[in-house]
DNA sequence: TCCTTATATTCAAATATTACGATATTACAA
DNA sequence: TTGTAATATCGTAATATTTGAATATAAGGA
């Protein structure tokens, strides 16, 4: 196993804010705007944490004009959730 | 979900010491000496991350005369590192 | 008792994370 | 163009985490 990696992807997804987004993108595509009233959340609050998930690979975005649609793009992350979701 | 709950245990696993801690106590129980001589590292912060992993319900301890001896206690816990491991 | 071993706790410094207002960028429409 | 909506990035203060030496505690043996 490759510590430093999973370990990365677990401390990124261990933050309530970021949790219920990648649980919300599991099913749904979502922009930024709707994400962020959704979770009652300022707009750079909700970009920066999209951002972290990004980069640890967990979510993938589209741009589609002026909206960024985000979703759950690692597989290993989907299981993850399934198990926290009981 | 409890969101607070369940990123806790996420965050807590999210660290490279810890999540081979609780690797390597998925089949074995193992003391704090040894634990630390393993994984090398100093007796405090052994006994720190443990602490941690303790509290979040990850694991749990039983005496042995002046040891103490940890094993993976939750079964959620054990799911996801069986995801982790592949 | 005194010593040793095993573990936990305390403390402080270094580092990392979080939050969010302010500002920049980008795309589109008027 | 100019304006506006959507998103990202910057700056930074507040907070949390990590580390390891030093110290405390507890159990067993000599």
């Amino acid at each position: 196993m490759d510590y430093d990696k999973q370990s990365e992807i677990l401390k990124i997804l261990g933050h309530p804010i970021r949790l219920k987004m990648v649980e919300g993108l599991m099913n749904n595509e979502c922009n930024v705007n709707k994400i962020m009233e959704v979770l009652n959340i300022p707009q750079s609050t909700a970009s920066q944490h999209l951002g972290k998930l990004k980069s640890a690979g967990v979510l993938v975005s589209r741009k589609e004009g002026v909206r960024i649609c985000y979703k759950v793009a690692d597989k290993q992350v989907r299981d993850i959730m399934k198990i926290l979701q009981g």
